[in-house]
DNA sequence: ACTCATAGTGCACATTGTGCCATTTTGGGC
DNA sequence: GCCCAAAATGGCACAATGTGCACTATGAGT
């Protein structure tokens, strides 16, 4: 987000400002449930939310970015996890361990049930999904350099990496949604096992 | 009027239509390499491709769509390489030769770095590429599937691999347009051969 | 020459995205 | 409480996008 900017400026209105963005976000996200991605327009979400239509274009660039503002606040959490695991382990094991993390900790899983089931139903909304793959992929990246102490430009094996974490938390995501069961650390560890065995067929 | 002639006659008119949508295709380039992608409008587009602007319409959905479709044709590239590497081959092993293949028999390779220019001075560019990447990643998981036998529905290791294969092509082709002197071949062994360390490593 | 299917065109219209300015709200100092 | 500067919001206008519909042009088969 802007936090560089608004953190200066005391949080007291950057808070106000995500409360708004929030209450934009979640009117949308209530239409797309309900009337389906493609049918619902800026308008509609502005009415929702109690805003005008000039002032939801303030929050967010368009109907995509709703969406992909889910993708954004996944690669941030992938990130904090990243930074969190232990400094001496490997990167593999780091993608794994955060993967499995993210998904656990999710704040709210009916929200992400929801995102998943509006993405089924509309090719639009998924693709809007992956408008955001660039960023988030290169900040994955600058994470994994950050974390090996690599603090200018990231290594080619740190892109490798962050490709790889974040195909993983995208099958991931898929086999929950899929699965709501099965515990999700059995999910991802299973998935990188046959990742790990995949990669290694080479020989 | 036997199925044979309608099959040809479809054919012609196919042709024909593949060759308006080319020569869209190739002003739209044009236009988005020497003036930036988003300070093109569809109407210059249709103008320099001398259609109608309702024309454009017809065979593109969107300005994004233009350059979803270079994607779109990667794709289709990498499931015929694959479906022509030798079926007892290993579907890691397979990747890299199809990623190798489709890179080294790239029918252009001026359009191809022209695209990749145009991508890293506009990040909608970028993204409007990745728009096509949820149904080539199923595309390409069908076709490891059917190499495999499977021709119902893919697998979860037909997924993976599938998944792999997309970021690596996506990495392969960054290195290569950074580094455009070094053999292909090379970039590609050793992009595969990192890949494979990276996912070792979990040991 | 007639006919019919189809690509292409023009037009109208809803929607999107944005710059600009008026209005309202907010937070802080007095 | 009162006032003021700054920010948020709203309203408006306008260019651009995307689509349905009706019309024209082409051209192949009879």
């Amino acid at each position: 987000m802007s936090s560089a900017e608004t953190a200066q400026r005391g949080n007291l209105k950057s808070k106000k400002q995500d409360l708004v963005r929030r209450e934009i976000w979640i009117a949308a996200i209530d239409l797309f449930y309900l009337e389906g991605f493609d049918e619902v327009t800026i308008d509609q979400i502005a009415e929702r939310a109690g805003v005008s239509r000039r002032t939801f274009f303030r929050y967010f660039a368009s109907k995509d970015d709703v969406m992909g503002s889910t993708m954004k606040a996944f690669g941030e959490a992938l990130q904090q996890a990243i930074c969190a695991e232990d400094p001496s382990l490997g990167a593999f094991e780091v993608a794994k361990r955060s993967v499995a993390h993210v998904l656990m900790c999710q704040p709210s899983s009916t929200i992400t049930e929801r995102v998943v089931q509006i993405s089924k139903r509309s090719p639009a909304a998924l693709s809007a999904q992956f408008l955001q793959l660039p960023v988030v992929e290169e900040n994955l990246a600058r994470t994994f350099a950050a974390r090996a102490g690599r603090l200018d430009e990231p290594s080619l094996d740190d892109h490798i990496i962050a490709s790889v974490t974040f195909a993983a938390t995208k099958l991931c995501v898929g086999l929950w949604v899929g699965e709501p069961d099965l515990p999700v650390e059995e999910i991802v560890e299973d998935l990188f096992v046959r990742l790990s065995a995949i990669c290694r067929s080479s020989d």
